[in-house]
DNA sequence: TGTACATCAGTGAACGCGCGTTCACTGATGTAC
DNA sequence: TGTACATCAGTGAACGCGCGTTCACTGATGTAC
C-alpha cells in the first residue's frame, strides 16, 4: 500500500501548478502534460486524480478564486464599506495584480475561453464569481434604479473587463490607462454605502 | 494569367469567414483550415494571402471591428449626446449582440486570448478597442475626477467585461442578470454629457 | 522479528487527432505573335 | 482569328508537433501471519 495522505499531497500539488499555469497563460495552455511537467510526474498519472481536461480546469478555478478572493479585504474586515470598497477597486485594477498573474484573479486569465457548454468549467467560473459578486453586495445600499447586488455585479464585470484589456495590451501605456480610467469610473458611481 | 481581381474577392471572402468564426469561437477556434474550408477552399492556398495564423487573426480582429462599430450608433449620427449614449450601452450590453456572436464586436470572444508578445495580433486588438474610446468620448464632459476620455475607457472596459460573463455564462439567469446590472451601473456614473 | 503478499500512485510509451506551415503540382486565364 | 506560352491562385499531400486520453507496467509501501 503507498504512504497514506500522499495521494491527496499530490494532488494538491498538481491543482496548485495547474491554477498558477492557467492564470497565466489561460486554460488551454495549462495542458495536461506541462501540469503534470510542473508538478514534477509524468502525465500518466493524472488519470488518478480527475476525470477530464475539464476537471482539472475546474479545480483549478477554485483553487485560484480562494487564493485571491481574500486578498481584495485583507486586513480590513471591521473598517467601513467605502474603505472596503476603494481598497477592492484600488487592489483588483491595480498593476501589481495585472503583473502578477500567478497569484491573480482567475478570470480575466480564462474569460473568453470557458465554453457555455462545458458545464463544469463553467460552473466553477459562474461559482467564483458569483462569490465574488456576495462579498460586494453588503458593501452598498439599494437605490431606486440600481440595486446593491447590480452594483456588485457591474463592478465585477468592469473588474474583469479592465483587467482583461490590461494584460492584452501588456507593455503599452493603453494597459495602464485602461486600469486607471476603470478606478476612476468606478469611484463615480451614484450611490450610498452601507 | 489568373481572372484580375479574383485573389481580392478570395481574400475577402476568407477575412469574412474568420472574422464570423473568430467573433463566434475565438482565436485558437477560428484555424487556417477551419477557416479556408468555411471559405470553400483547401488550406495550401492559404499562404499565397496571409503571412501567418496571426495576420489571419488580426484581419479578423479588424473586419470585427469595421462591420460592428457602425451599429452602436447606427441611425443616430444627429442625435444628441445622452440619446447616442443610451443607445450604445442598451445595444451592447443586449442578449441581442451576446446571441448573435457571429455579427458582434470580436473582443469578448478573443479577450483573454490575446498574447501581448504578439504584436500583429495585439495592435489590431488595440487600435480596435482605442477606435471605440475614440468614437464614445466626444458624449461626454470633462469632470473633476473623470475625463470624457476615462470615462469612455471605462465604458469599453465594462463593455466587454460584462458581454464575456454573459457569453460563458449564456444559458444561465446570471447571463442575463450581469448584463442588465451593467447596463443599470453605465446609467448611474456622475458626470455630465457634451 | 522476518517474510510473502496485496495494493495502487505514478511511469512511460502509445493512440488518433488537429494544429500551423511547406511545397511540388495543376489548370484556368491573359498575353504575344 | 488561332496557337503557343507565361502566370499564379488554388490543390492536396505531407511535415513535425503538442494535444487529451489509455494502458500495461513497476516499485515502494502497509498488512498478514
Amino acid at each position: 500500500m503507498p504512504r497514506p495522505g500522499q495521494k491527496e499531497r499530490t494532488y494538491e500539488v498538481i491543482v496548485e501548478n495547474a491554477s498558477n499555469l492557467l492564470r497565466r497563460e489561460g486554460i488551454a495552455a495549462a495542458s495536461v502534460s506541462r501540469v503534470m511537467q510542473s508538478a514534477g510526474m509524468t502525465v500518466g498519472g493524472f488519470y488518478a486524480h480527475f476525470a477530464s481536461k475539464s476537471h482539472l480546469a475546474a479545480a483549478a478555478l477554485r483553487r485560484g478564486f480562494e487564493e485571491n478572493m481574500g486578498a481584495l479585504f485583507e486586513g480590513l474586515n471591521d473598517a467601513p464599506s467605502t474603505v472596503r470598497y476603494d481598497a477592492a477597486v484600488r487592489r483588483y485594477l491595480s498593476q501589481q495584480h495585472r503583473d502578477h498573474e500567478a497569484q491573480s484573479c482567475p478570470v480575466p486569465a480564462c474569460l473568453s475561453e470557458v465554453d457555455p457548454n462545458d458545464e463544469v468549467v463553467r460552473d466553477a467560473l459562474l461559482n467564483g464569481v458569483e462569490t465574488l459578486v456576495t462579498r460586494l453586495t453588503p458593501l452598498f445600499r439599494d437605490e431606486p434604479g440600481l440595486t446593491a447586488r447590480q452594483r456588485a455585479l457591474g463592478t465585477v464585470a468592469t473588474f474583469v473587463g479592465a483587467m482583461a484589456l490590461a494584460r492584452a495590451t501588456k507593455g503599452t501605456k493603453w494597459s495602464d490607462e485602461v486600469l486607471l480610467a476603470s478606478r476612476k469610473l468606478l469611484f463615480r458611481i451614484e450611490g450610498d454605502f452601507k
